[in-house]
DNA sequence: TATTGTTATACTCTATAACTATA
DNA sequence: TATAGTTATAGAGTATAACAATA
């Protein structure tokens, strides 16, 4: 008897309901560690982590690397850049937009984070085996896709 | 060789991140219809979809079936009474509360909107097998008692 | 004209605390 | 005193549109 697609609604049953409540607990346990600890937000330390991956990057590039709208990645460099986390640098080749990368204290803060991240994940996944959470990651992947379809 | 824990965070191989990627992508998609088609918020809608199940309950009951807080539920509850979907009765045995049920135009909406919402979870699943379903179910619920451990 | 990025505005969501009415 | 529920307030996230500067 597959289950799969029930006939009658039950939020308890209904995936995106369950997403969202899963996707919920997991953001506030690190929004509140992040804030309290290091206080970033949860924009300001998506890009203190993309840009740890790939320095002197574009509020272009940003907005597709962290999935945030361009007006979040602004105002997060700003914050950024106000607390000593990033720089801006002058684009030669296009004068309307400009180079973001870490200062040397951004990426000393970005050690600590990330270490505190991947602890996070560690605990969060603690009992998945490597199978399951590639599993989970595919089909996380494969759900953005199809709302996004 | 796995790479279940890896040493280096990358944002893009970060489940919260991917969580709330797919999470966010979801809401989004669902949220839109539902208020262009019903005009109801996400929380109203919840809570619809709960009393349709369980008629009659109560606000600290609803608080724990939707996972919202008793702020979110006051508010939506309100805000349903208002639209002529939702009323209000009094709770004989407790003067301090009351119970909530769908007016017959409240199950009216909420057959249409289960419909909608059914079709919607066909579409982000279509190329998921029972198993799949199943699978990520479970993974999800296993996440969110981690995440609140 | 089109594009990059910023600012303005408003709406939703969430969290804390103060408040009322009743137990 | 403790609990159920509401109201007030502010902070965070998100979306649209208008804008300045450059291509």
């Amino acid at each position: 008897m597959s289950d799969i697609l029930p006939a009658k609604l039950s939020l308890d049953r209904f995936l995106p309901y369950r997403l969202s409540v899963a996707s919920n607990a997991v953001s506030n346990r690190i929004a509140r560690i992040y804030r309290q600890r290091f206080n970033l937000k949860i924009h300001e330390w998506r890009l203190v982590a993309v840009l740890a991956e790939r320095d002197c990057s574009t509020p272009q590039a940003l907005t597709q690397l962290t999935k945030m709208d361009k007006i979040s990645v602004s105002r997060a460099a700003k914050s950024l850049i106000g607390a000593g986390l990033v720089q801006a640098s002058s684009n030669q080749s296009d004068g309307r937009s400009h180079y973001l990368s870490l200062t040397p204290r951004g990426r000393a803060l970005y050690d600590e984070i990330s270490a505190g991240a991947l602890a996070i994940e560690r605990q969060l996944l603690d009992d998945f085996s490597a199978d399951e959470r590639a599993a989970l990651e595919a089909m996380l992947r494969r759900i953005e896709a199809a709302a996004e379809a």
